[in-house]
DNA sequence: AGCAGATTAGTTGTGCACAACTAGATCGTG
DNA sequence: CACGATCTAGTTGTGCACAACTAATCTGCT
């Protein structure tokens, strides 16, 4: 009785697996660059910001991470000579990040890699974007219900 | 130019936020139980087997998760009192995973915590069938072109 | 000016994930 | 039977995530 309850049924599960997976497929193609995946997330963010010089703040919005998790990985991404990090003048609670320029050539490098993950999922073009949107509307629903984010807490 | 890597266009980064972020509507429901999440997700494991006593082995095959995964967290859950884990007679390599009475108990708390979660995606329920049975698709087939899993390596 | 409260980044501690490895048990084949 | 290969669980070390906290700075208000 209950059936509920079995791990098949569950989306949370499905998600978890298939996150988990997809990061498997990253993982031998990053690891040639001598990145973990989540740092291959921050770069993301901070190549398309182009010459715009993101906070740690502004760079744990887009990633949805905290100080507790960005500032070891940028120390680690510091010491591969890919970013620097940077007390502002103005304001020196803020530290700025920016890439090196070791850091703004490895893009090159990454160019194919999202091809090559898409096609590892084995969905068509538009299943990934329905995909991609479905999710996005997921993480929107849970972060504007008050939820907890690295942002505002209970006041 | 190349806006095929920016990070709001990219499944992997849309898959990643999800899954945290329904992790983060199970935290404070499961916390309340004194569980995390991948414990919730063994428990649910371990829930729908019954009578039967799964092995370590078996338990990670179900949760694609491997013994360095495992057996820290199954301590845990034996120190929390939930499991109990026996040496098989047969085969003295093999540890099989019990649920302790308290273990069994512990299920009609989660009842109505999958409704709960589900209804924070705003995902309808037919949307959260898709979304499961694609993502379930993905895993697949990532699994299947001889990724890596927690089964063969290379020969 | 002065100070309470807010803001930013960092630190500490816990718990996954995963790679690489170890110890012990079992199996298969000659 | 012997013994090398295989199998199972566990251990070690690294790197996220996240909660809770700290230290330093800044802001607003009086």
């Amino acid at each position: 009785m209950d059936r509920d309850l079995e791990l098949r049924r569950q989306v949370c599960f499905a998600l978890y697996s298939a996150s988990r997976a997809v990061t498997d497929v990253y993982r031998p193609l990053l690891e040639e660059l001598g990145l973990t995946y989540p740092q291959y997330l921050a770069l993301l963010a901070l190549w398309e910001r182009g010459d715009a010089v993101p906070t740690v703040k502004e760079l744990g919005e887009a990633l949805h991470l905290d100080s507790g998790t960005l500032s070891p990985m940028l120390k680690r991404l510091e010491g591969a000579g890919l970013v620097g990090r940077y007390r502002s003048d103005r304001d020196e609670r803020i530290v700025e990040v920016r890439l090196t320029d070791a850091g703004r050539a490895l893009r090159r490098r990454v160019d194919d890699i999202p091809r090559r993950v898409a096609r590892a999922t084995g969905l068509s073009e538009n299943e990934l974007l329905a995909l991609r949107d479905t999710l996005t509307r997921v993480t929107e629903a849970i972060h504007s219900t008050g939820a907890h984010p690295p942002a505002q807490k209970e006041k």
